[in-house]
DNA sequence: ATCAAGATTGGACTCAGTGCAAGTTTTGCT
DNA sequence: AGCAAAACTTGCACTGAGTCCAATCTTGAT
């Protein structure tokens, strides 16, 4: 009669197994009409109909329409993670940040492309898209911040940002129609440029 | 019988005097509430009453709530370009983006400082202020294209996001009360980094 | 003085998001 | 099995930003 930790756990409880059921309709009723008329064409009440819940549970799961297209399922945290966790731990920071987005967008293929032609179709999206963008962020920092505890923290700041403006910059240069590796290849020439430093473009003077 | 450019023009007509007014009169009853309730706690009533104009009006001045914090005054821009010409044709586009930064950021110190208070107090503020955020971004793109005609896209892309990014990760590091040289040396900093390129922190293996 | 272009206004409307109180389901405990 | 607490859902009333439009007033030129 110890902590007895629960013995079978298949799913993990009625309740959350039914949260998470929940979670998924509404976000795939959302994400087709979102496919079909493009973000900003989609009203709150069109969602909650077509997945058949209230308004009210849409704003328990989803605390504004924008997060409905960037929330990630806990089985794709868990999937950073161990793309996080597979870095070895005396390669160098920025090479391990460049792997680990390259296999990133690499992994997430789909949701990459899917994510960019609905911020094509939407201001409101595409500017939105910085800010709670992706948990991917936070969980890259963290990371970084504990592979690396002695950096200062400016100069940390510093490469997460520019990894990140790296990526936002190639997404936006690149048309999904020319396939991930185009997307790919971008990132690869993003990175290059940031790794060499802006003040000698070509060579050192 | 030619073209007749008018030939007095001290303010250019009492249309355009009476314009100007306008937006000044809203912006600074705006600004006045902003700095004393917060961003989040002034609602576009109250603004449009201290202002003693109708809510109609306000939107035709401004499209939102932000962008009476962000919009600037003609004579601002005009400012801008001043800095812009004075770059020697001949310097490296780098080094005249950081001296432009660094003059720029010099040169607003006050409106800096006062924006920066407002984000702090307000998270929709900080979030929509890479966007719309001053058209001076635009500015400065336009005036590097110009510059380097011949450079590619994505690296220019790039290389101006990144100043972007350097100037924003100083300022998200500055504290107003530090003085506005603080915030120049974290922003020498950050250019100093963004210039060495971020594959050699330390020193080159 | 007149008239068209431009500026201002009020008011009705949409839509995202909040807050709350009341109902329903799940769970843990006995 | 039974029951009470916790968690989830729902409806409803509300705020606040932003759009649209038709009516009215102001300015500039003839």
């Amino acid at each position: 009669m110890f902590v007895r930790v629960p013995p079978e756990r298949p799913t993990a409880g009625l309740r959350e197994r039914k949260k998470l059921a929940t979670w998924q309709t509404i976000r795939s009723a959302a994400n087709e009409l979102f496919d079909r008329d493009g973000f900003d064409a989609v009203g709150i009440d069109q969602i909650v109909a077509a997945a058949n819940v209230s308004r009210s549970t849409f704003f328990n799961y989803f605390p504004t329409k924008e997060a409905v297209v960037f929330d990630v399922a806990p089985a794709t945290v868990e999937r950073w993670r161990e793309i996080l966790a597979a870095r070895p731990a005396e390669e160098p920071l920025w090479e391990a940040l460049q792997a680990v987005l390259l296999e990133y967008v690499g992994t997430f293929a789909d949701y990459m492309v899917r994510v960019h032609r609905l911020k094509i179709s939407s201001p409101a999206l595409m500017a939105s898209s910085r800010d709670h963008s992706d948990r991917f962020w936070g969980e890259l920092g963290a990371w970084a911040a504990r592979r690396e505890p002695t950096a200062e923290p400016l100069s940390m700041a510093l490469t997460l940002a520019t990894v990140q403006t790296v990526f936002n910059t190639a997404f936006a240069h690149w048309e999904p129609d020319a396939g991930i590796e185009r997307c790919l290849e971008l990132l690869r020439r993003g990175f290059a440029q940031a790794g060499a430093g802006f003040a000698a473009p070509g060579r050192t003077p």
